[in-house]
DNA sequence: AATATTCAGGTAAACGTTTGCATAAATTAT
DNA sequence: ATAATTTATGCAAACGTTTACCTGAATATT
């Protein structure tokens, strides 16, 4: 019953060597000679000794791990950012150690403490919906866990982040609208709380007001993503005043819902109506009658970006870079980008 | 520059008793005096002392960490999964840790490496489809962790899973299409050497016999799942001199695809020709022709139940339920459901 | 031939915690 | 008052590795 696993105690011992002489061959040292080298790594072999790696964690005081916190795994965008973090992470042999929020405050923190217990080297974060303050990021300084925020931003200065700039492409969009012949484009919006919401404005604000269509608040409407609300903002949209010819929807699901109200309306989609909407999901182009077009956000290269942000981060921290005092932040902004659906 | 972080030996000398006592006190051991624990407790609280777990996960053998294996993150069938897997994990006071395969056997090795090295106490594996041998499984047996694989099950003895039964689904499916009053019933199945396409055809046939109509081969189509095999195998079911009222598709992708390939062949969906599939996309519904009905694969549950036994698992190794040489191994089996979709 | 250098390997501390065992002091039982 | 017990605490080993420093032997330098 031979049940532990061998150590280099063991190779040691049956090689009548000593312990830091077999863990240098293991490692390749120069200072050992080839003989014993080679005896080493035999026996080594032949037992099938792995080293045990919490012990080396816990010696280097370094795990090779990344936590990534966000708020649902379940969810598109998440999971394709997960799947870039993944990749970028294996790519720099760390490993991913992984939570979600599902949007709550207090399972954020929840999940902090315990990255921060498994004393993971890094932590990826995108943040939920209802953090509001920002005190259990700050209280990682302390621990010199470096943070890379992705997608969801929080509002304080001095971090590193990652996002994806929806101004640009949302001005895309508009633009896109414009030259297809329309001049009224309403917009149906988020929660009015979500920075994502602010950004979507502000783009169509901007671009509203560059092609010299002006910029009629009475044309944005938000919504806080239920259908209800969502079929409600586009029913007072579609019988104002000003009945815009198409719509830029906060989300695909946002759109598709919009879609079925208008349809209930009577009105031909893509003829009396016309929508445009930021991707979320893998398969629009399934739909009945999919956006138009899409802002594509690229959440697979965001995860990458990021993950490839923290591992540089980590590096420098090795190199003794030891007090950024002159902390330089990354602010790595990628640019959306509108993607317009063909024909059928 | 007090740069690291406090341990409980520095408590211990402040207060200028024994380490152990420290200890002691911080875990409540009834052994310490009411008057030093409180002492200890409050120094604690003031350094702000965390128990370096990187120490505790070695001195213990244990690391309270999950691995995760699976093919795709961002697969919807695999992030529901995962998600159930976390909270499960979550709720279970374990972390998970996360790799994709990507349906490369060779990852797949590499992850169980890296799972192994990083001594998690059990594993959850959906396996590669390429994964052809069951080696580099059967040698975790050596470092006694557990593995309970889901969904994507190895077809070797002696092995704990949680899977979903497809036959019975699929059973319901063809009924429900019976009863319907179809009596010439298609399926577009997938690649013929996944254990997902062999199930699928048993509940067809086992279906198809009992309902008495008879099982004819030529209604059975394999594909390999790309739109373009999928067009082949629904024209030829469609142009082929038996031709299905209804068609069963291996998932919804295959279910959309062929819809298309029916809608360029000029057949009225629901009218003409009805499909009914296995879910694995979240929002059907909002496309213009819906399977009418699903099989439901409980991903978010499968990944729970498969969490859940796991950690069971690793509990009553902890029982010191030494060897489990009268090793019992769970098979446990969730029932697929026809889920029906409404009208509109 | 004497000294300096390189080579090959050993010693022991350190990382932070837990825990079995020992022990001194305080309490209780006799 | 002495012995037996309980209470509160300390000691030290153990977990597996890495690594700075030391040492003895072999080789190279003058």
């Amino acid at each position: 019953m031979d049940n532990h696993l061998p150590t280099i105690k063991e190779i040691a011992k049956q090689l009548n060597i000593s312990i830091s002489t077999v863990s240098r061959a293991l490692h390749d040292n120069p200072s050992i000679g080839l003989r014993t080298k080679t005896r080493v790594q035999e026996l080594a072999k032949q037992l099938q000794y792995e080293p045990n790696q919490t012990a080396i964690f816990f010696q280097q005081g370094k795990t090779f791990t990344i936590g990534v916190i966000l708020p649902e795994l379940s969810e598109a965008f998440f999971s394709s950012a997960i799947s870039g973090i993944e990749d970028a992470a294996h790519k720099g042999n760390y490993t991913v150690l992984m939570g979600q929020s599902h949007d709550i405050l207090e399972k954020e923190k929840q999940l902090i403490d315990t990255m921060k217990k498994h004393r993971v080297d890094g932590l990826l974060i995108s943040i939920s919906k209802n953090t509001d303050n920002y005190e259990h990021f700050e209280a990682l300084q302390r621990y010199k866990i470096p943070i890379v925020f992705f997608d969801r931003i929080p509002k304080i200065p001095n971090i590193h982040y990652v996002a994806c700039n929806m101004i640009n492409g949302t001005v895309q969009a508009i633009n896109f609208l414009f030259t297809k012949g329309h001049r009224i484009i309403g917009m149906i919006n988020g929660p009015e709380k979500l920075p994502a919401t602010k950004d979507r404005l502000d783009g169509y604000i901007q671009a509203m007001t560059k092609s010299r269509l002006k910029y009629d608040p009475a044309l944005v409407l938000n919504c806080d993503l239920t259908k209800e609300s969502v079929s409600a903002a586009t029913e007072k949209l579609l019988t104002g005043k000003r009945r815009p010819t198409a719509i830029v929807a906060f989300n695909d699901y946002v759109a598709l819902d919009a879609v079925q109200q208008a349809q209930k309306m009577k009105l031909k989609i893509n003829k009396d109506i016309c929508f445009v909407s930021y991707a979320n999901l893998p398969l629009t182009h399934y739909t009945a009658f999919p956006p138009m077009a899409s802002v594509e956000q690229f959440p697979y290269l965001q995860g990458q970006k990021a993950t490839e942000t923290l591992i540089e981060l980590l590096q420098q921290k090795n190199n003794g870079d030891a007090e950024p005092v002159n902390a330089t932040y990354y602010k790595i902004i990628l640019e959306s980008q509108l993607v317009v659906h063909d024909g059928k």
